[in-house]
DNA sequence: ACCTGAACACCGTTCAAGT
DNA sequence: ACCTGAACACCGTTCAAGT
């Protein structure tokens, strides 16, 4: 028993991930969901606000287990890593969640903030066990998921080793930037 | 004396610049350019061919210039960081340059290969002054390149330090992987 | 070779009206 | 409180026709 408004945000997830932003109109939202073309309009303000809904949904489902007692410098890296799988494997999730919103989601904002501090506590346990340099993990934090980020961008677009020579592949530079850090953490 | 095609291209890049990829809409385009509003497809197949001939001129503009005896590690980082700084400056010729193309522009491809052996010639450098760390040039170009790239896209959609803490602009991540590179060589 | 004007099939959003 | 159907002002793209 889906709410009408769980329906359409369920309609919109499933449109995005089958042909990208273009495909997610409210006319065929609507359609999947069994109402007309404007009921959206009686759940969301506009359109920004129902893919802010798909977003939100998002991050919240994929907010980071933690594992007992696993070694910090490989969590870190499985992390890292699991960042650049789920961009590789959901493009337009992805590219939806991180690009600029101009409606301040509540749900969006937790979520986000929720992920982010799950990822430094990681961080300053790979600090602790000297696996990362030392210094503030909130920026250390974003220096890996910066790396991450830019990674899996630059692959989606087809942008990372074109040309055969130097081919590496996002998790390879994941890995890269791990060495990177336990080096500077001696 | 500029061709039509030439006037079609600036509008485009004019209005990408003032309301973002929203605003470039082929009628208005034609308005700005003094033709009818479909007097593009006289010279393009479709509005991604002349997105992508803003695109490759973009970068065609922003083609690296080197400097003589620069130090290699200051032009390193000077260049990692300009392109930060163009990001951050035109976010939406930077979204354009680096999407997903399906059309596969000439002049795109090869100025962003061109772009990139450039860039590469720069880390050779660096790995040759002791800079960088040994190890395939391409290699570490993908990982400055992807460290800057994910930094200023972060930093564009506001998910760089957002809650004051740790706050570090994508500037200084840069920085911070210049320390790491250069620990790494020794 | 290059351009125009009308037309087609969309789209997001608004509005009056229904239950 | 939630939904519908018609309407408005767009959009990219196509096509027949003009020079």
């Amino acid at each position: 028993m889906t709410s009408t408004r769980d329906a359409l945000v369920d309609a919109a997830a499933d449109l995005l991930a089958a042909g990208g932003p273009a495909a997610v109109t409210l006319r065929e939202v609507g359609r999947r969901a069994g109402v007309s073309h404007n009921a959206p309009y009686k759940h969301f303000a506009d359109k920004e606000e129902l893919l802010a809904a798909v977003a939100g949904r998002e991050l919240t489902r994929r907010s980071g287990v933690s594992r007992e007692g696993e070694d910090p410098a490989a969590a870190l890296s499985r992390r890292a890593k699991a960042y650049v799988r789920w961009a590789m494997a959901y493009p337009a999730r992805f590219k939806l969640v991180f690009g600029a919103w101009t409606t301040a989601s509540a749900e969006l904002g937790e979520a986000a903030s929720a992920s982010r501090a799950s990822f430094v506590e990681t961080v300053r346990a790979a600090q602790a066990a000297g696996a990362a340099p030392p210094g503030d993990p909130e920026r250390v934090t974003a220096l890996v998921l910066a790396l991450a980020h830019g990674a899996a961008d630059l692959a989606l677009g087809g942008h990372l080793s074109r040309d055969g020579k130097g081919h590496a592949d996002p998790e390879d530079l994941v890995d890269d930037l791990m060495a990177l850090l336990a080096q500077g953490a001696g």
